[in-house]
DNA sequence: TTGAAAGCGCTAACAG
DNA sequence: CTGTTAGCGCTTTCAA
């Protein structure tokens, strides 16, 4: 049927172990011999078995992606990298959408060890914290992306939501705006956003009220909504900017802009976070603040890696730079 | 270390093949000895090893799934209804961007079968047309989504294209409009798109000039360059509307529209192909015709998992029904 | 009803 | 420099 090292042993008149050997480049010999095996390899079109080396002790060079949901453009663009510099360590990715649902983790981490993947990378949030302290606890390799939660001993890589907060606020004062509402989401690192947007707000002299937060789920619907209950409230002084905490809930807030036929950026002005494909083809453009996908996927991969090959936490935590993005909305 | 099938077989007094045996639900044994070795499993929290069963005769329970790129809307909605119903049925999948170039092809094809995955997904477009039908030949389970090509001979699901081009035509005829543009991209769909929109317009007495159709690759910018060279032709009347045969194109020629300051859809209308997500994201929102991913991503999957059990290919084609969408862009 | 034993394809000492 | 051999964890006859 498929040919095995050793129908290669045999025609290239030499022992699987030789073969193993010039496959793995590992041990000495002959020029010559690695040669005649080499084209019998060729010959036979032989592909080793990454089963069978992986049940004898190497690893399975497949990583286990979790994400909430990788039709949302955030986390396939990130899956994108992921996938492309994997490869290039010659690991393929298996991906999980949890939908943040406790079961489906659950479910999704059992079959992954069950696969005996070589690493984990777990994107964004995570419910069942314990499970995910057990795999720690027995070494298994696993950073997290975009999901800084201190009570996890492991290595993280994100992007500074904080310095996001700070340059959403700056952008925006800096355009004179005072009365500014925001949509975030209920994750950690929508709390960081608001944290830094609020701060530097406040050394300006602004205060940004609590009931001028909005909470939501990430969804252009939910950002439409917010935005019928922020302009519902005719008690106060309406927003004449609108800070949301990511790319889906801004566009839900154009949407609602428009059907009010408010003028964008004049009447309102709206600035998102993540630079997403979304951010791109709405008109006007979506302002926002761009998270560097591209280098972060390529960190996360080598951390993991490293951890993979070193057989240790390094347990570190890369804070990338958020990047003002501006377009139309602003 | 890890606890094995011997630990399990040895902490209930059994042998190794009977806790095989209660794993698989194969063979027949008391319902005491089933209990024991049952509880002793749930105890030691005992995880069969895929790999191993995998070398032992039994398959991966993992799907490989090539797509042109996973960061674009349309194939990560499609990754995301595939990636679910595999999971139904216990099966992983391992994620692969082509970029539809012939080398990543060839290497992802490669790694995939030293992984043994029990079967492909091939999505949207595939260069390297012989290593398909080497898998093939070899009996490798093999389905191909939205991309029906008549020189595979595999079971293939995909939209009807050609009924799609039909919805398209009659909508925008019913509009009113008799001068009509196309872009479209370099694909078979796109052709039957083409040819269905055609044939439908001429059953109506209307003409679509071959000079009337521009074609180019998916992307917004693409789109908005097609949509500047079209309304840069003086020589004769400009279109009313445009077809375009998918959602990136067509943003694009909102885009372009907006900035040249034409009001959608009474001076241009615009209908798109797929009904992604960027589709719900414009404002107005698009038009266009929706393929049924959720139903074509469970399809898909049912037929390989049937092929795979069944080892053998059924061989089917299923057209699914395209869908008018209708939004603000006609 | 249960178990012994022969693989599956490869790696990694250990010998020669 | 090259080969022998004992696993890796599980499935599957074939006996008992």
């Amino acid at each position: 049927m498929k040919v095995t090292i050793y129908d290669v042993a045999k025609k290239a008149g030499v022992s699987i172990a030789t073969v193993s050997k010039v496959i793995n480049h590992t041990g000495n010999m002959r020029e010559e011999t690695r040669k005649k095996v080499m084209n019998v390899i060729e010959d036979m079109n032989y592909q080793p078995s990454i089963m069978a080396s992986a049940l004898s002790g190497k690893g399975t060079e497949t990583l286990g992606l979790l994400v909430p949901d990788i039709s949302n453009p955030f986390f396939s663009m990130i899956a994108r990298t992921i996938e492309d510099h994997a490869h290039e360590h010659g690991m393929s990715v298996i991906m999980c959408s949890t939908d943040e649902d406790p079961e489906r983790e659950k479910k999704y981490l059992d079959v992954l060890q069950r696969k005996q993947v070589d690493g984990f990378i777990v994107a964004s949030s995570f419910h069942e914290k314990k499970l995910l302290r057990k795999l720690v606890e027995h070494d298994v390799p696993l950073v997290m992306l975009a999901y800084d939660d201190a009570s996890l001993d492991v290595s993280k890589i994100s992007v500074d939501d904080l310095k996001g907060g700070y340059k959403a606020a700056d952008h925006l004062v800096s355009l004179g705006h005072r009365q500014i509402a925001v949509i975030a989401e209920h994750t950690n690192s929508s709390k960081l956003r608001i944290l830094g947007f609020q701060e530097r707000l406040e050394s300006q002299g602004i205060t940004l009220k609590e009931e001028n937060i909005y909470r939501t789920t990430a969804s252009t619907l939910n950002g439409k909504a917010c935005f019928d209950k922020i302009f519902q409230r005719k008690d106060h002084g309406l927003p004449t900017a609108i800070f949301a905490c990511n790319d889906l809930l801004a566009i839900g807030v154009i949407q609602g802009a428009m059907e009010k036929r408010m003028s964008i950026p004049d009447d309102l002005a709206i600035i998102g976070f993540d630079n997403t494909i979304l951010a791109t083809t709405t008109v006007p453009g979506l302002t926002t603040i761009a998270q560097p996908i591209e280098e972060m996927g390529k960190k996360v991969v080598e951390v993991l890696i490293e951890e993979i090959k070193e057989d240790v936490s390094v347990n570190q935590r890369v804070l990338f730079n958020p990047e003002l993005i501006v377009r139309g909305t602003t």
